[in-house]
DNA sequence: ACGTCAGTCAACACCCTGTCGACTGCAATC
DNA sequence: GATTGCAGTCGACAGGGTGTTGACTGACGT
Protein backbone atom coordinates (compact mmCIF):
# COMPACT_ATOMS: atom_id res chain seq x y z
CA UNK A 1 0.00 0.00 0.00
CA UNK A 2 1.53 3.29 -0.93
CA UNK A 3 -0.01 5.98 2.25
CA UNK A 4 -2.80 7.63 1.85
CA UNK A 5 -3.57 9.61 -1.40
CA UNK A 6 -6.09 11.60 -2.92
CA UNK A 7 -8.47 8.99 -4.01
CA UNK A 8 -8.77 8.94 -7.49
CA UNK A 9 -6.02 6.43 -7.41
CA UNK A 10 -6.45 3.94 -9.86
CA UNK A 11 -3.89 2.51 -9.76
CA UNK A 12 -1.87 1.27 -7.01
CA UNK A 13 1.78 1.42 -7.45
CA UNK A 14 3.68 -1.27 -4.98
CA UNK A 15 7.53 -1.88 -4.25
CA UNK A 16 9.56 -5.06 -4.13
CA UNK A 17 6.21 -6.45 -1.65
CA UNK A 18 3.79 -8.78 -3.02
CA UNK A 19 1.40 -7.74 -5.76
CA UNK A 20 -1.51 -8.10 -3.11
CA UNK A 21 -0.98 -6.45 0.29
CA UNK A 22 -3.30 -7.11 3.37
CA UNK A 23 -3.32 -3.30 3.03
CA UNK A 24 -6.18 -4.18 0.02
CA UNK A 25 -8.58 -5.77 1.70
CA UNK A 26 -8.42 -3.02 4.34
CA UNK A 27 -9.39 -0.39 1.65
CA UNK A 28 -12.13 -2.38 0.28
CA UNK A 29 -13.33 -3.07 3.47
CA UNK A 30 -13.27 0.43 3.79
CA UNK A 31 -15.04 1.37 1.23
CA UNK A 32 -17.65 -1.80 1.74
CA UNK A 33 -17.97 0.00 4.92
CA UNK A 34 -18.94 3.50 3.65
CA UNK A 35 -21.35 2.14 0.71
CA UNK A 36 -23.06 0.12 3.29
CA UNK A 37 -23.19 2.97 6.23
CA UNK A 38 -24.36 5.04 3.57
CA UNK A 39 -27.77 2.90 2.42
CA UNK A 40 -28.96 3.27 5.81
CA UNK A 41 -28.06 7.00 7.15
CA UNK A 42 -26.87 9.90 5.75
CA UNK A 43 -22.95 10.94 4.70
CA UNK A 44 -22.74 13.83 7.44
CA UNK A 45 -24.00 11.34 9.96
CA UNK A 46 -21.58 9.09 9.55
CA UNK A 47 -18.20 9.45 11.54
CA UNK A 48 -14.47 7.94 10.20
CA UNK A 49 -15.27 5.98 13.53
CA UNK A 50 -17.54 4.69 12.29
CA UNK A 51 -16.28 3.91 8.80
CA UNK A 52 -13.19 2.42 10.35
CA UNK A 53 -14.98 0.02 12.89
CA UNK A 54 -17.12 -1.33 10.05
CA UNK A 55 -14.25 -2.04 8.36
CA UNK A 56 -12.85 -3.90 11.56
CA UNK A 57 -10.05 -1.42 11.90
CA UNK A 58 -9.04 1.95 14.69
CA UNK A 59 -10.01 5.01 13.32
CA UNK A 60 -5.94 6.51 13.26
CA UNK A 61 -5.47 3.32 11.17
CA UNK A 62 -7.93 4.32 8.76
CA UNK A 63 -6.02 7.42 7.69
CA UNK A 64 -3.49 5.23 6.45
CA UNK A 65 -5.90 4.52 3.76
CA UNK A 66 -7.77 7.83 2.95
CA UNK A 67 -6.61 11.39 4.00
CA UNK A 68 -10.64 11.96 4.80
CA UNK A 69 -14.58 10.88 4.86
CA UNK A 70 -14.82 12.70 1.69
CA UNK A 71 -12.38 10.61 -0.22
CA UNK A 72 -14.04 7.52 0.56
CA UNK A 73 -16.50 9.18 -0.98
CA UNK A 74 -14.72 10.56 -3.69
CA UNK A 75 -13.32 6.93 -4.91
CA UNK A 76 -16.98 5.51 -4.72
CA UNK A 77 -18.41 8.18 -7.24
CA UNK A 78 -15.43 7.72 -9.10
CA UNK A 79 -16.47 3.72 -9.49
CA UNK A 80 -19.83 4.98 -10.36
CA UNK A 81 -18.96 7.56 -12.93
CA UNK A 82 -16.92 4.58 -14.58
CA UNK A 83 -20.31 2.74 -14.79
CA UNK A 84 -21.87 5.90 -16.21
CA UNK A 85 -19.48 6.34 -18.79
CA UNK A 86 -19.84 2.59 -20.08
CA UNK A 87 -23.80 3.12 -19.95
CA UNK A 88 -23.83 5.65 -21.88
CA UNK A 89 -22.08 3.70 -24.67
CA UNK A 90 -22.31 4.05 -28.41
CA UNK A 91 -26.47 4.62 -27.87
CA UNK A 92 -26.22 7.47 -29.31
CA UNK A 93 -23.77 6.40 -32.91
CA UNK A 94 -27.10 4.29 -33.68
CA UNK A 95 -29.66 7.35 -33.85
CA UNK A 96 -31.03 7.28 -36.88
CA UNK A 97 -32.15 3.71 -36.81
CA UNK A 98 -35.09 4.58 -34.82
CA UNK A 99 -34.29 8.26 -32.72
CA UNK A 100 -37.33 7.64 -30.02
CA UNK A 101 -36.15 4.40 -29.10
CA UNK A 102 -32.37 5.40 -28.89
CA UNK A 103 -33.14 8.36 -26.98
CA UNK A 104 -35.90 6.37 -24.81
CA UNK A 105 -32.40 4.44 -24.10
CA UNK A 106 -30.03 7.36 -23.64
CA UNK A 107 -32.58 8.65 -20.56
CA UNK A 108 -33.70 4.82 -19.71
CA UNK A 109 -29.44 4.07 -18.35
CA UNK A 110 -29.14 7.53 -16.78
CA UNK A 111 -31.60 5.84 -14.39
CA UNK A 112 -30.87 2.73 -14.04
CA UNK A 113 -27.06 3.39 -13.37
CA UNK A 114 -27.42 5.94 -10.81
CA UNK A 115 -30.62 4.20 -9.27
CA UNK A 116 -28.06 1.54 -8.65
CA UNK A 117 -26.09 3.65 -6.86
CA UNK A 118 -28.12 5.91 -5.74
CA UNK A 119 -26.97 5.52 -1.47
CA UNK A 120 -23.78 7.10 -3.17
CA UNK A 121 -25.20 9.66 -5.82
CA UNK A 122 -27.57 11.20 -3.02
CA UNK A 123 -24.43 11.41 -0.55
CA UNK A 124 -22.03 13.09 -3.48
CA UNK A 125 -24.98 15.56 -4.66
CA UNK A 126 -25.04 16.57 -0.98
CA UNK A 127 -21.31 16.87 -0.68
CA UNK A 128 -20.52 18.50 -4.14
CA UNK A 129 -21.42 21.92 -2.52
CA UNK A 130 -18.81 21.92 -0.16
CA UNK A 131 -15.94 19.38 -1.84
CA UNK A 132 -14.21 20.68 -4.62
CA UNK A 133 -13.28 17.32 -5.49
CA UNK A 134 -16.33 15.73 -6.04
CA UNK A 135 -17.97 19.00 -7.64
CA UNK A 136 -14.93 18.61 -10.29
CA UNK A 137 -15.12 14.93 -10.41
CA UNK A 138 -19.35 14.94 -10.64
CA UNK A 139 -19.28 17.93 -13.73
CA UNK A 140 -16.41 16.19 -15.37
CA UNK A 141 -18.83 12.97 -15.94
CA UNK A 142 -21.67 15.61 -16.61
CA UNK A 143 -19.40 17.48 -19.45
CA UNK A 144 -19.05 13.84 -21.19
CA UNK A 145 -22.87 13.10 -21.09
CA UNK A 146 -23.59 16.67 -22.35
CA UNK A 147 -20.97 16.31 -24.93
CA UNK A 148 -22.04 13.13 -26.47
CA UNK A 149 -25.98 14.30 -26.94
CA UNK A 150 -24.75 17.71 -28.51
CA UNK A 151 -22.67 15.56 -31.06
CA UNK A 152 -26.37 13.58 -31.35
CA UNK A 153 -28.42 16.23 -32.08
CA UNK A 154 -25.74 18.09 -34.28
CA UNK A 155 -25.58 14.77 -36.32
CA UNK A 156 -29.33 14.46 -36.20
CA UNK A 157 -30.14 18.30 -37.85
CA UNK A 158 -27.24 17.25 -40.61
CA UNK A 159 -29.04 14.73 -41.54
CA UNK A 160 -32.50 16.37 -41.43
CA UNK A 161 -34.23 14.90 -38.91
CA UNK A 162 -34.35 18.00 -36.50
CA UNK A 163 -35.09 21.39 -37.05
CA UNK A 164 -31.92 23.89 -36.62
CA UNK A 165 -32.61 26.51 -33.68
CA UNK A 166 -30.62 26.33 -30.17
CA UNK A 167 -26.83 25.79 -30.26
CA UNK A 168 -26.49 21.91 -29.60
CA UNK A 169 -24.48 22.81 -26.89
CA UNK A 170 -27.04 25.09 -25.01
CA UNK A 171 -29.81 22.51 -25.39
CA UNK A 172 -27.83 19.46 -24.47
CA UNK A 173 -26.75 21.32 -21.27
CA UNK A 174 -30.42 22.03 -20.67
CA UNK A 175 -32.02 18.87 -21.10
CA UNK A 176 -29.24 17.07 -18.98
CA UNK A 177 -30.18 19.16 -16.29
CA UNK A 178 -33.26 18.53 -16.24
CA UNK A 179 -33.03 14.83 -15.98
CA UNK A 180 -30.56 15.42 -13.42
CA UNK A 181 -32.70 17.40 -11.28
CA UNK A 182 -35.66 15.64 -11.87
CA UNK A 183 -33.83 12.15 -10.84
CA UNK A 184 -32.57 13.74 -7.69
CA UNK A 185 -36.21 14.77 -6.93
CA UNK A 186 -37.41 11.48 -7.59
CA UNK A 187 -35.16 9.89 -5.33
CA UNK A 188 -34.28 12.41 -2.15
CA UNK A 189 -37.84 13.52 -1.59
CA UNK A 190 -36.56 17.39 -1.77
CA UNK A 191 -39.50 19.12 -4.24
CA UNK A 192 -42.38 17.97 -6.15
CA UNK A 193 -41.56 15.01 -7.91
CA UNK A 194 -42.82 12.62 -11.37
CA UNK A 195 -44.34 9.49 -10.57
CA UNK A 196 -40.75 7.04 -10.32
CA UNK A 197 -42.68 5.03 -12.81
CA UNK A 198 -43.60 7.92 -15.23
CA UNK A 199 -40.29 9.47 -15.44
CA UNK A 200 -38.83 8.31 -18.10
CA UNK A 201 -41.51 8.92 -20.50
CA UNK A 202 -42.31 12.58 -19.29
CA UNK A 203 -38.14 13.01 -19.60
CA UNK A 204 -38.40 11.68 -23.35
CA UNK A 205 -41.68 14.12 -24.11
CA UNK A 206 -39.39 16.84 -23.18
CA UNK A 207 -36.07 15.99 -24.55
CA UNK A 208 -38.52 14.91 -28.38
CA UNK A 209 -40.47 18.08 -28.37
CA UNK A 210 -37.48 20.33 -27.35
CA UNK A 211 -35.21 18.79 -30.20
CA UNK A 212 -37.36 17.71 -33.00
CA UNK A 213 -40.21 19.98 -32.16
CA UNK A 214 -42.51 16.96 -32.18
CA UNK A 215 -43.57 14.03 -29.97
CA UNK A 216 -42.65 11.82 -32.94
CA UNK A 217 -38.69 12.01 -34.62
CA UNK A 218 -39.16 11.26 -37.98
CA UNK A 219 -38.02 7.96 -39.20
CA UNK A 220 -34.50 7.35 -40.73
CA UNK B 1 -37.81 38.37 22.61
CA UNK B 2 -39.24 35.27 23.15
CA UNK B 3 -36.38 32.53 23.33
CA UNK B 4 -35.10 30.54 20.40
CA UNK B 5 -37.58 29.24 18.42
CA UNK B 6 -38.02 27.43 15.23
CA UNK B 7 -37.04 30.12 13.04
CA UNK B 8 -39.47 30.04 10.79
CA UNK B 9 -41.21 32.68 12.96
CA UNK B 10 -42.89 35.71 11.57
CA UNK B 11 -44.39 37.43 14.48
CA UNK B 12 -42.64 37.58 18.00
CA UNK B 13 -45.46 37.65 20.49
CA UNK B 14 -43.84 40.18 23.42
CA UNK B 15 -45.17 40.47 27.07
CA UNK B 16 -45.53 43.42 28.47
CA UNK B 17 -42.51 44.89 27.43
CA UNK B 18 -41.98 47.61 25.04
CA UNK B 19 -42.81 46.92 21.64
CA UNK B 20 -39.43 46.83 19.77
CA UNK B 21 -36.78 45.37 22.53
CA UNK B 22 -33.11 45.53 22.06
CA UNK B 23 -33.09 41.88 20.86
CA UNK B 24 -34.63 42.87 18.06
CA UNK B 25 -31.87 44.30 16.57
CA UNK B 26 -29.66 41.83 17.91
CA UNK B 27 -31.75 38.99 15.63
CA UNK B 28 -30.99 41.28 12.57
CA UNK B 29 -27.75 42.06 13.09
CA UNK B 30 -27.41 37.77 13.80
CA UNK B 31 -29.01 37.82 10.00
CA UNK B 32 -26.91 40.78 8.38
CA UNK B 33 -23.75 38.82 9.89
CA UNK B 34 -24.66 35.85 8.24
CA UNK B 35 -25.87 36.79 5.04
CA UNK B 36 -22.67 39.24 4.68
CA UNK B 37 -20.32 35.93 5.57
CA UNK B 38 -21.97 34.06 2.79
CA UNK B 39 -21.06 36.26 0.17
CA UNK B 40 -17.56 35.56 1.37
CA UNK B 41 -16.99 31.86 2.18
CA UNK B 42 -19.11 28.92 2.20
CA UNK B 43 -21.80 27.54 5.00
CA UNK B 44 -19.76 25.40 6.27
CA UNK B 45 -17.05 27.11 6.32
CA UNK B 46 -18.54 29.81 9.12
CA UNK B 47 -18.39 29.13 12.69
CA UNK B 48 -21.34 30.18 15.13
CA UNK B 49 -18.49 32.23 16.62
CA UNK B 50 -18.33 33.60 13.19
CA UNK B 51 -21.90 34.64 13.35
CA UNK B 52 -21.92 35.75 16.67
CA UNK B 53 -18.61 38.31 16.94
CA UNK B 54 -20.15 39.59 13.44
CA UNK B 55 -23.21 40.49 15.42
CA UNK B 56 -21.16 42.25 18.27
CA UNK B 57 -22.01 39.48 20.99
CA UNK B 58 -20.78 36.17 22.34
CA UNK B 59 -21.80 32.74 20.95
CA UNK B 60 -23.72 31.65 23.92
CA UNK B 61 -25.55 34.74 23.30
CA UNK B 62 -26.31 33.27 19.83
CA UNK B 63 -28.08 30.56 21.12
CA UNK B 64 -30.33 32.84 22.57
CA UNK B 65 -31.74 33.80 19.29
CA UNK B 66 -31.72 30.88 17.31
CA UNK B 67 -31.17 27.11 18.27
CA UNK B 68 -28.57 26.80 15.47
CA UNK B 69 -26.55 28.05 12.55
CA UNK B 70 -29.42 26.22 10.15
CA UNK B 71 -31.70 28.25 11.93
CA UNK B 72 -30.33 31.74 10.84
CA UNK B 73 -29.89 30.07 7.25
CA UNK B 74 -33.67 29.40 7.18
CA UNK B 75 -34.95 32.31 8.59
CA UNK B 76 -32.81 33.63 5.54
CA UNK B 77 -34.71 31.62 3.32
CA UNK B 78 -38.16 32.37 4.53
CA UNK B 79 -37.78 35.87 2.95
CA UNK B 80 -36.21 34.81 0.10
CA UNK B 81 -39.39 32.63 -0.33
CA UNK B 82 -41.34 35.44 0.24
CA UNK B 83 -39.92 37.52 -2.41
CA UNK B 84 -39.70 34.48 -4.85
CA UNK B 85 -43.46 34.02 -4.30
CA UNK B 86 -44.24 37.72 -4.82
CA UNK B 87 -41.98 37.65 -8.28
CA UNK B 88 -44.27 34.61 -9.43
CA UNK B 89 -46.82 37.00 -9.16
CA UNK B 90 -50.22 37.40 -11.46
CA UNK B 91 -47.94 36.86 -14.50
CA UNK B 92 -48.96 33.59 -15.50
CA UNK B 93 -52.82 35.24 -15.16
CA UNK B 94 -52.34 37.67 -18.11
CA UNK B 95 -50.86 34.29 -20.83
CA UNK B 96 -53.22 34.72 -22.83
CA UNK B 97 -52.44 38.62 -24.16
CA UNK B 98 -48.90 37.07 -25.31
CA UNK B 99 -47.70 34.31 -24.04
CA UNK B 100 -44.36 34.12 -25.13
CA UNK B 101 -43.90 37.47 -23.45
CA UNK B 102 -45.15 36.13 -20.15
CA UNK B 103 -43.77 32.70 -19.90
CA UNK B 104 -39.68 34.73 -20.69
CA UNK B 105 -41.33 36.86 -17.24
CA UNK B 106 -41.47 33.97 -15.58
CA UNK B 107 -38.64 32.86 -16.59
CA UNK B 108 -36.91 35.82 -16.19
CA UNK B 109 -37.89 36.62 -12.51
CA UNK B 110 -37.40 33.37 -11.74
CA UNK B 111 -33.68 34.32 -12.56
CA UNK B 112 -33.62 37.76 -10.68
CA UNK B 113 -35.10 36.49 -7.67
CA UNK B 114 -32.69 33.84 -6.74
CA UNK B 115 -29.66 35.99 -8.63
CA UNK B 116 -30.69 38.63 -5.85
CA UNK B 117 -29.91 36.36 -2.98
CA UNK B 118 -27.50 33.72 -4.51
CA UNK B 119 -25.14 33.81 -1.42
CA UNK B 120 -28.61 32.22 0.49
CA UNK B 121 -29.92 30.31 -2.33
CA UNK B 122 -26.49 28.33 -3.19
CA UNK B 123 -26.48 28.07 0.98
CA UNK B 124 -29.84 26.40 1.39
CA UNK B 125 -28.93 24.22 -1.97
CA UNK B 126 -25.77 22.57 0.12
CA UNK B 127 -27.55 22.47 3.56
CA UNK B 128 -30.68 21.21 1.66
CA UNK B 129 -29.02 17.59 1.72
CA UNK B 130 -28.76 17.36 5.57
CA UNK B 131 -31.20 19.68 6.95
CA UNK B 132 -35.01 18.92 6.86
CA UNK B 133 -36.69 21.98 7.75
CA UNK B 134 -34.88 23.37 4.86
CA UNK B 135 -35.70 20.75 2.32
CA UNK B 136 -39.51 21.42 3.49
CA UNK B 137 -39.30 24.77 2.83
CA UNK B 138 -37.72 24.61 -0.58
CA UNK B 139 -39.70 22.10 -1.77
CA UNK B 140 -42.75 24.04 -0.54
CA UNK B 141 -41.71 27.11 -2.72
CA UNK B 142 -40.97 24.84 -5.91
CA UNK B 143 -44.53 23.31 -5.77
CA UNK B 144 -46.40 26.65 -5.68
CA UNK B 145 -44.08 27.25 -8.99
CA UNK B 146 -44.97 23.84 -9.85
CA UNK B 147 -48.74 24.56 -9.17
CA UNK B 148 -48.38 28.19 -10.96
CA UNK B 149 -47.39 26.68 -14.33
CA UNK B 150 -49.06 23.75 -13.95
CA UNK B 151 -52.38 25.80 -13.94
CA UNK B 152 -51.58 28.00 -16.45
CA UNK B 153 -50.57 25.10 -18.40
CA UNK B 154 -53.87 23.59 -18.97
CA UNK B 155 -55.74 26.96 -19.25
CA UNK B 156 -53.41 27.32 -22.28
CA UNK B 157 -54.73 24.18 -23.32
CA UNK B 158 -58.26 24.39 -22.40
CA UNK B 159 -58.23 27.74 -24.72
CA UNK B 160 -56.40 25.73 -27.91
CA UNK B 161 -53.46 27.51 -27.71
CA UNK B 162 -51.69 24.38 -26.79
CA UNK B 163 -51.66 20.68 -27.86
CA UNK B 164 -52.93 17.69 -24.97
CA UNK B 165 -49.93 15.36 -24.41
CA UNK B 166 -48.25 15.18 -20.95
CA UNK B 167 -50.17 15.53 -17.79
CA UNK B 168 -49.83 19.17 -17.28
CA UNK B 169 -48.25 18.87 -13.67
CA UNK B 170 -45.65 16.40 -15.06
CA UNK B 171 -44.64 18.68 -17.74
CA UNK B 172 -44.41 21.54 -15.03
CA UNK B 173 -42.49 19.74 -12.85
CA UNK B 174 -40.10 18.90 -15.60
CA UNK B 175 -39.31 22.03 -16.92
CA UNK B 176 -39.46 23.99 -13.78
CA UNK B 177 -36.52 21.22 -12.65
CA UNK B 178 -34.98 22.20 -15.65
CA UNK B 179 -34.44 25.95 -14.48
CA UNK B 180 -33.59 25.61 -11.32
CA UNK B 181 -30.33 23.13 -11.88
CA UNK B 182 -29.44 25.46 -14.94
CA UNK B 183 -29.61 28.26 -12.69
CA UNK B 184 -27.70 26.15 -9.97
CA UNK B 185 -24.99 25.13 -12.70
CA UNK B 186 -24.60 28.76 -13.70
CA UNK B 187 -24.43 30.18 -10.41
CA UNK B 188 -22.11 27.68 -8.57
CA UNK B 189 -20.32 26.39 -11.61
CA UNK B 190 -20.47 22.41 -10.24
CA UNK B 191 -21.37 21.32 -14.03
CA UNK B 192 -21.64 22.28 -17.76
CA UNK B 193 -23.11 25.57 -17.73
CA UNK B 194 -24.82 27.95 -20.08
CA UNK B 195 -23.81 31.70 -20.75
CA UNK B 196 -25.08 33.43 -18.57
CA UNK B 197 -26.52 35.99 -20.39
CA UNK B 198 -28.51 33.38 -23.04
CA UNK B 199 -30.38 31.76 -19.66
CA UNK B 200 -33.44 32.94 -20.26
CA UNK B 201 -33.50 32.29 -24.16
CA UNK B 202 -32.49 28.90 -23.72
CA UNK B 203 -34.77 27.65 -21.21
CA UNK B 204 -37.66 29.80 -23.04
CA UNK B 205 -36.80 27.87 -26.11
CA UNK B 206 -37.23 24.53 -24.09
CA UNK B 207 -40.55 25.74 -22.50
CA UNK B 208 -42.21 26.70 -25.64
CA UNK B 209 -41.23 23.38 -27.50
CA UNK B 210 -42.69 21.27 -25.02
CA UNK B 211 -45.77 23.27 -24.01
CA UNK B 212 -46.73 24.30 -27.33
CA UNK B 213 -44.74 21.65 -29.53
CA UNK B 214 -43.41 24.87 -31.75
CA UNK B 215 -41.04 28.23 -31.07
CA UNK B 216 -43.88 30.27 -31.16
CA UNK B 217 -46.80 29.50 -29.54
CA UNK B 218 -49.88 30.83 -31.48
CA UNK B 219 -51.03 34.52 -30.18
CA UNK B 220 -54.70 35.57 -28.98
C1' DA C 1 20.15 -12.14 12.55
C1' DC C 2 19.00 -8.06 10.98
C1' DG C 3 17.14 -3.90 8.77
C1' DT C 4 13.19 -2.20 6.52
C1' DC C 5 8.79 -1.03 5.83
C1' DA C 6 3.53 -1.87 5.60
C1' DG C 7 0.42 -1.70 8.87
C1' DT C 8 -1.60 -0.67 13.55
C1' DC C 9 -3.33 2.02 17.39
C1' DA C 10 -3.22 4.68 22.21
C1' DA C 11 -2.90 9.11 23.31
C1' DC C 12 -2.88 13.88 22.34
C1' DA C 13 -4.09 18.62 20.61
C1' DC C 14 -7.58 21.07 18.62
C1' DC C 15 -11.93 22.92 17.13
C1' DC C 16 -16.68 23.26 17.25
C1' DT C 17 -21.24 22.67 19.31
C1' DG C 18 -24.60 23.09 22.82
C1' DT C 19 -25.76 23.87 27.81
C1' DC C 20 -25.69 25.61 32.59
C1' DG C 21 -25.54 28.82 36.00
C1' DA C 22 -24.43 33.16 37.54
C1' DC C 23 -24.69 37.95 36.55
C1' DT C 24 -26.67 42.72 34.95
C1' DG C 25 -29.95 46.20 34.33
C1' DC C 26 -34.37 47.90 33.06
C1' DA C 27 -39.26 48.45 34.10
C1' DA C 28 -43.30 47.47 36.24
C1' DT C 29 -45.32 47.06 40.82
C1' DC C 30 -45.95 47.91 45.74
C1' DG D 1 -37.28 53.90 46.57
C1' DA D 2 -37.14 49.05 47.66
C1' DT D 3 -38.53 44.82 45.42
C1' DT D 4 -39.36 41.60 42.02
C1' DG D 5 -39.23 39.53 37.35
C1' DC D 6 -37.48 38.86 33.20
C1' DA D 7 -34.83 40.01 28.69
C1' DG D 8 -30.41 39.71 27.76
C1' DT D 9 -25.42 38.41 28.47
C1' DC D 10 -21.42 35.50 28.88
C1' DG D 11 -17.53 32.44 31.34
C1' DA D 12 -16.82 27.93 31.80
C1' DC D 13 -17.75 23.27 31.04
C1' DA D 14 -18.90 18.68 28.80
C1' DG D 15 -18.95 16.10 24.78
C1' DG D 16 -17.96 14.59 20.25
C1' DG D 17 -15.55 14.91 16.00
C1' DT D 18 -11.06 15.44 13.31
C1' DG D 19 -6.32 14.92 12.25
C1' DT D 20 -1.44 13.85 13.97
C1' DT D 21 2.39 11.81 16.52
C1' DG D 22 5.13 8.34 18.05
C1' DA D 23 5.84 3.91 19.51
C1' DC D 24 4.99 -0.87 18.42
C1' DT D 25 4.58 -5.43 15.59
C1' DG D 26 5.51 -8.74 12.32
C1' DA D 27 6.55 -10.28 7.67
C1' DC D 28 9.84 -10.13 4.19
C1' DG D 29 14.22 -9.56 1.72
C1' DT D 30 19.22 -9.64 2.28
Amino acid sequence: MTPARTATGTSTPRGRRAARSAGDDRELAILASAERLLRQRAFADISIDDLARGAGISRPTFYFYFPSKDAVLLTLLDRVTEEADAAAGDVLDRLAEDPRARWRELIDRFHETFGAHRAVVLACAQVRGTNAEVRQLWAAVLERWVHAIETAIGAERRRGAAPDGLPARDLAIALNSMNERVWYATFAGDGPAVAERDVVDVLLDVWLAAIYRSSTPPPA
